[in-house]
RNA sequence: GCCGAUAUAGUUCAGUGGCAGAACACUACUUUCGUAAAGUAGGAACGUGGGUUCGAUUCCCACUCUCGGCUCCA
């Protein structure tokens, strides 16, 4: 087994080969930097004329050709001023070597065959030896900032597998193609969950009834959850005046995200992104005394963002959103206890629906961005940070920290997950917001006849329908449970002259509020269990002469297979258990 | 938004500067069948707008959508 250095050396020094092989054939490029990565390793370039994905199998090639030639890495400290004359041409080189000169640290380059990079080590002894040939394999050009900022100008960006051995490699090609088969925009056009037409436009999705059915069910458990923890139900209008938005000041920070305007009669709406300030103005709507605390205002409510063409991606990024939000409105003393709740919240979910692979990503102020980034209130951010961090280690929560990335009215917890094709999205939120309430003048009276500002809480442990429903379609490969699934039950007639008793069947189930189907298809039972299975339906019925005789029904499952037979009183009291069971 | 790629029936994929092909799905008929595809027939497509050409689905340009990334995000 080869040790995680090892193979970091090997895609590093394979990096070094990709350069060498780009400049030999494209000689005006300027190559930047190249870092490892989780499968191989990838380098950005600069270009004199594009290349494409086309242009791939040539590189290998040369870097093939050049491999054979590196025996080993030879490594040299420099001075800025030889380093300087070194990349003259190179002013992606000359700005790292700024860096590292203003850092106080040393310049060394690295030498393989004809090719001197920058280059802090981490290199194979001897290249021509270790690398095997065919364990890695170019795999994409994309575009990519320089620094990874949008400002700065976009390199070209070649990515490579690498791996130690070609079985290796061979192995995790072959489990990409195995993830992509989970894709939810595959299996959402297959299972009919949902689509988008051109006419319709972009990032917005038409659920299909399949979907229909599964935003129904989860509104069903986050409405009843929310109901037994106190929250109580609001509905807002989709559209608000600018003034309300200047208000809450999420303008200045959203404009970019929201859909223009509509002027009308000389007044400008916007489309909602965000319930949070219609929701303070239910707060505001009528007086409040610190009796009235904790207030919790639910809402699935459907937002509007202008999202950058290029971010959209199946339903994982989309420009309409119907969120399990809500505003807990509470005051300093409750807070501990409130946060707590939504934290157990999420807990609860993530174990009904077998969530086990996230990270908890706590997000909190940069100091150097008060005023900018963040509203400018130093001390209530350390204040609410720190409450946060205590409930979290208080909740033995395992957790992230990371600097610079809250909401511009608080700290907040992200959950993270990871799409079948291994991009991270956030897919539920918790937020504090100490600023907002304030900016609204959302007071109570306290008990010594006081007004006071409550802080707020926005959470939505669901996430979106649209991206909690693009997860779990992948998260169950489709296989939804009982529960969640469209079609609960398929009655199959083995024969049409079964057809009578099978309707019979499936009326007794409808009656029961299952969703159960009939397929009295002239088909052959065999052909009749396939689109069953194909459509990955958890139950079917098979009824042909002997159910008939016995008055019972043969039941098969998906998961797990055939479970022989029932009468007709024991499959109801069965499906109904386990719908709910949620398992 | 930026870099690159793609676009042919509902889906998966062929193909061509001169009448557009398959499989599955769909519809009808035949068949009446006990566990992942019965048979026959039929309807159904070259993303949009320009250009080159006697003629463009094919070549060129623009746009749009989608895909792979970057940035961003629930």
């Amino acid at each position: 087994m080869i040790n995680e250095e090892k193979l970091h050396n090997l895609r590093h020094s394979l990096a070094h080969l990709l350069a060498a092989a780009v400049i030999e054939l494209y000689p005006d490029t300027k190559n930047t930097i190249g870092p490892t990565i989780e499968d191989g390793f990838y380098y950005d370039f600069d270009f004199k004329s594009p290349i494409s994905d086309k242009d791939l199998p040539k590189i290998e090639k040369k870097m093939r050709e050049i491999l054979k030639t590196w025996k080993e890495f030879q490594g040299e400290e420099k001075s800025e001023k030889e380093a300087k004359e070194h990349f003259k041409k190179n002013e992606y080189k000359i700005e790292l070597i700024k860096e590292i000169e203003g850092k106080k640290e040393k310049i060394t380059f690295y030498k393989s065959g004809e090719f001197v990079d920058l280059c802090r080590g981490g290199h194979l002894e001897n290249p021509a030896k270790d690398i095997s040939p065919d364990a890695f394999k170019l795999d994409r050009v994309a575009g990519a900032y320089w620094r990874g900022d949008e400002k700065n100008k976009m390199l070209t960006r070649i990515y490579g597998l690498a791996f130690e051995t070609k079985e290796e490699l061979d192995a995790y090609i072959k489990q990409q193609e195995e993830a992509e088969k989970r894709d939810h925009r595959k299996l959402g056009a297959l299972l009919d969950i949902f689509e988008y037409d051109d006419d319709v436009g972009p990032g917005l999705p038409l659920w299909l009834p399949n979907g229909g059915i599964i935003i129904e069910e989860l509104e069903k458990l986050a409405k009843e959850t929310e109901f037994t923890a106190g929250y109580e139900r609001v509905r807002t209008p989709h559209i608000a005046k600018e003034s309300m938005y200047l208000k809450s000041g999420h303008l200045p920070y959203y404009k970019e995200s929201m859909y223009p305007p509509i002027e009308y009669e000389g007044g400008k709406y916007y489309l909602k992104a965000m319930n949070c300030p219609h929701h303070h103005k239910i707060f505001a709507a009528r007086p409040k005394s610190y009796r009235d605390l904790p207030l919790r205002l639910a809402e699935y409510g459907t937002v509007y963002r202008h999202e950058k063409s290029g971010e959209l991606f199946g339903l994982m990024r989309v420009r309409m959103l119907s969120m399990n939000d809500a505003h807990i409105y509470c005051a300093k003393e409750q807070f501990v206890s409130e946060f707590k709740a939504v934290n157990e919240m999420y807990l609860k979910y993530f174990k009904i629906f077998g969530i086990g692979k996230y990270v908890m990503r706590f997000s909190t102020h940069d100091p150097k961005e008060l005023g900018k980034k963040y509203v400018d209130e130093p001390e209530l951010w350390l204040e609410t940070e720190k409450m946060v961090r205590e409930v979290l280690i208080e909740s033995k929560i395992p957790y992230v920290e990371v600097a610079n990335e809250a909401a511009f009215y608080g700290p907040k917890i992200d959950v993270e997950v990871w799409s079948a094709i291994g991009k991270e999205f956030t897919l539920a939120t918790n937020q504090v917001d100490f600023a907002i309430p304030k900016r609204f003048n959302l007071v109570y009276t306290d008990k010594d006849g006081k007004p006071r500002t409550p802080l707020c809480i926005h959470r939505a442990p669901l996430g979106t329908h649209e991206r909690f429903i693009g997860f779990l379609i992948e998260h169950y490969a489709g296989n939804f449970p009982l529960w969640l699934s469209p079609v609960q039950v398929k009655v199959i007639p083995v024969r049409m002259n079964h057809n009578e008793y099978a309707k019979q069947v499936f009326e007794l189930l409808k009656e029961n509020n299952i969703r159960a189907e009939l397929d009295d298809a002239d088909e052959n039972l065999g052909s009749k269990v396939r689109s069953a299975k194909i459509s990955k339906i958890p139950y079917w019925l098979v009824i042909g002469d002997k159910e008939i005789t016995s008055d019972k029904v043969t039941l098969e499952s998906r998961d797990a297979g055939q479970l022989g037979q029932l009468s007709k009183e024991e499959l109801v009291s069965k499906l109904l258990e386990e719908i709910k069971s949620k398992k």
